[in-house]
DNA sequence: GAAAAAATAGTACATTTGTACTAATGGTAG
DNA sequence: CTACCATTAGTACAAATGTACTATTTTTTC
C-alpha cells in the first residue's frame, strides 16, 4: 500500500533538513520511522544513496520551474519575481543539500557532475531572458556581455547559498525565508533596469 | 623553542581546507605531525577548539583589512579593488570555514555570535563607503537606501559562498581563484557606476 | 494454496571516535 | 640537586557507525 521508499525519503530529506548529513545515519532514519536499520538497508543502501535520489527529486523540480518560465511569452518583472520566488521555494525544500553543498559533493561525487551539467543550458536561458528583457526596455541596453555573464555566476552564487546566509544570520522559517530571499535575489536586478523598468518595479513595491 | 600550539593549529587548517572538518578528528592531525594524540589533546581538547581558534584568527585578518582601508582618504576604484581582493585572500586562506559555513556553526555555536556581532559596524562601513564613492561621482546617486542596504547583504553572500562555488563548478587553486572570484565580486558594482566610475573601471580593464 | 519473491527484524563484528586516564620524560626555579 | 610543572606517549573503554549476514514474516504469482 503505502510506499516504504517514499516514506524513507521524506523522513530522510525532514532529519537532513532539520540536523544536517553529517549527523543523520540510518539508523536515525530507521528509529525516526520506526522501523529496522536493516529493513531499511534493504531499500538503501546507505545515506548517500538517500542523498543522490533526493538530489534528483530537487532537479526534476528545477525542470518544471525552468519550462514552466519558457512557455511565457511576454515577461513582464513580475513574472520574473515569481518565478524567483519558485526557484527559492524548491530550495527551501531540499535546503540540506545547499547548507551542505561542499560535503554533498564531496560524499556523493555524482552530484557535482549532475549539477555541473546543466550548466550551459541554464546560460543560455538565462541571457535570452535578459535580451527579451532588453528589447523590452525594463532592462538598460548599456551593459557589455561580460558583465551579463558576471551577473548569472552571482545569480548562481546567491540562490545555492541564501539559505546557508539565513541559517547563520536571519534564522527565518519557512515562507518568511522564502520571501525574504526572493526579494533579495530581486533587488539585485535594480540597477540593471530602465526608469520603465524601475517604474514597474516600483509599482508592485506600493501595491504591497 | 618551536611552538607546538602553532604547529598544530597549521597542520589543522591545512587538514580542514584539504579534507574538511567532518573528516579530520584529532587524531588525523596528530598522526600528520607526527606526535600522539595524547600529546595534541593536551594542547586542544577536540576539533572543535582548534576551529574556534582559527576562526579567532581569521577574525583578527578581518580587523586588520577593515582597519587598512579606513586609513585611506581618497578612495578609488582600484583601492576598492584591492581591498576586495584582500578580503578574498584572507577568505582563502581560512576556505575551510566557509566552505562548511553551517556546519562550523552548528559544530561550534559561538562562531555564529562572533560573526553575527561584527554585523552592525561592517554594515555602517559599506554605507560610509557608498556614499564617498557617491559624492566623488563613482557610483549613482539614483538608488534608494533599500538597494545599497540589499547590496551590503548581496556582498555579504558573494564574498562568504565564492569559494564554495569555486569548489563545486571552477575548481580553481590558490591565487587563481583569489583572483576570479574578486574580479566576479567586483564586476557586481558594474550596474552602480556613473559614466565616470565606468571609465575608471575601464581603465584598468585594458591596462591588465 | 503452494512456491517464489519481497520486505522486515535483528544479530554480529571490525573500525573509528571522543574522552579520560596513567606513566614517562624533560626542563627549570630555587 | 631536587622538587615541581609542563609536555609527551600511550592505554583503555564505551558509544557509534558501516557493513554483511541470517532468520522470519508478508506479499505476490501462478
Amino acid at each position: 500500500m503505502v510506499d516504504t521508499k517514499e516514506k524513507i525519503r521524506n523522513a530522510a530529506l525532514k532529519l537532513f533538513n532539520d540536523q544536517g548529513i553529517d549527523v543523520i545515519t540510518i539508523r536515525h532514519i530507521a528509529k525516526d520511522l520506526d522501523i529496522s536499520h536493516g529493513n531499511l538497508q534493504y531499500h538503501y543502501k546507505n545515506t548517500n544513496d538517500i542523498i543522490l535520489v533526493l538530489f534528483n527529486e530537487l532537479n526534476d523540480g528545477f525542470s518544471r520551474v525552468f519550462m514552466q518560465r519558457e512557455t511565457i511569452q511576454h515577461i513582464t518583472l513580475d513574472h520574473f519575481r515569481q518565478w524567483i520566488t519558485a526557484l527559492i521555494e524548491l530550495i527551501w525544500q531540499y535546503r540540506f543539500i545547499f547548507l551542505h553543498f561542499v560535503e554533498v559533493t564531496r560524499r556523493v561525487p555524482e552530484i557535482k557532475t549532475i549539477y555541473n551539467s546543466w550548466d550551459k543550458a541554464r546560460e543560455e536561458q538565462f541571457l535570452l531572458l535578459f535580451n527579451t528583457l532588453i528589447k523590452e526596455d525594463i532592462f538598460r541596453n548599456d551593459i557589455p556581455s561580460h558583465i551579463w555573464k558576471n551577473l548569472i555566476i552571482q545569480q548562481y552564487i546567491m540562490a545555492d547559498f541564501a539559505l546557508s546566509h539565513n541559517e547563520i544570520k536571519m534564522h527565518l522559517k519557512g515562507k518568511k525565508a522564502v520571501q525574504y530571499y526572493s526579494q533579495v535575489l530581486f533587488n539585485q536586478f535594480y540597477p540593471y533596469l530602465t526608469a520603465k523598468g524601475r517604474r514597474q518595479a516600483d509599482e508592485h513595491q506600493s501595491a504591497n
